[in-house]
DNA sequence: TATATATGTCAACCAACCTGACGTATTTTA
DNA sequence: TAAAATACGTCAGGTTGGTTGACATATATA
């Protein structure tokens, strides 16, 4: 059989020329923030494969250890995924003893999520190599320019998000 | 069949204080980064949504429309796939006359990718959506810092990588 | 007691990747 | 000029991480 490509003689005409970086196609700060995105999870990928896990592992072990004895519902409101995608993932943390299930005290039909000590150690190794990445970008910048990058971040969250995540980033912070 | 929870008495131990947001843990540019960047893709997901398209489209569809001419293997080298799974989405992007293949002049082994004047329209919409995010972002911030986010995004990537990163961002831009 | 809530689970499906193997057109090299 | 390398396409089968829908159970609430 050929795979022989007929060029289709009334194929639409290409454009050949490229688009220009204006002020309506901000192409370089698109392009930066893609690939800033994808290195800055890379590494934390490689370390999750060594024990066959991926990012859903990984944001799941994140939000657990960031507010233990979170439950089931409000896990999936962070994640925003339904319960039967999470299903498998949180088993496998289980599994794997990296986190705990307890009933709730009051409410026994909540199930609170508590991450072990070596769930927390994991989730910390994962969280040092995002922060380190995060510390060296930031060292080339002049001093005070944190606030300004994480005034930029929180700027890209859609409005109505917002006052949600910034309740969850608040947590732990001593201010 | 009862799916009642036993709680194992030989359970591993749940921690169950949170951790602090130190300079080891600095969970607060994670969590806006992550947040950041899920919004930042969401606009364009539900565009591409109408068109049955998915992230894979929206990112073939972006840098064949930024590097015109581009060969098969120059764009999988930009989005790190295999042919096998880019395959399908450049069929239903040129299928959906939103790219088109030419044999190459002096190479005819190539296929140079072109965007359709449709193709172009669609990227620039995305492309738009995007872009005002950004400037909606920026615009809380004092002029000229738009050059120090650059600078903290292009720290974010792996330093093997900036150098290829940049010569994509630069194309088409005026300087 | 009836209903609502929180969770778990079964089944079937999908998008977007992967590896491996192989075929064809074309170019390069020996 | 024949052989090897390159660029691309494709078939087959597998994985991860999601989805929707339906239903069961334990517990809480009205």
């Amino acid at each position: 059989m050929s795979n022989r490509v007929e060029i289709d003689e009334s194929a639409p005409d290409a454009v050949r020329n490229a688009p220009q970086n204006t002020g309506e196609q901000d192409f370089r700060l698109i392009e930066l923030f893609f690939f800033a995105y994808r290195d800055f999870i890379a590494d934390a990928d490689e370390l999750l494969a060594e024990y066959q896990f991926g990012r859903a592992h990984h944001r799941v072990l994140h939000f657990v250890n960031r507010h233990p004895g979170l439950n089931v519902a409000e896990l999936l409101d962070i994640l925003r995924i339904t319960k039967q995608s999470l299903g498998p993932v949180l088993r496998q943390l289980i599994d794997a003893e990296l986190l705990v299930q307890e009933a709730g005290r009051n409410d026994k039909r909540l199930r609170l999520l508590f991450p072990t000590q070596n769930g927390r150690n994991l989730s910390a190794k994962l969280t040092q190599m995002q922060t380190r990445r995060i510390a060296s970008a930031l060292q080339s910048l002049p001093d005070g320019d944190r606030e300004r990058i994480e005034q930029f971040l929180f700027g890209m969250i859609e409005p109505g998000e917002r006052a949600f995540v910034e309740s969850l980033v608040r947590t732990g912070t001593e201010d």
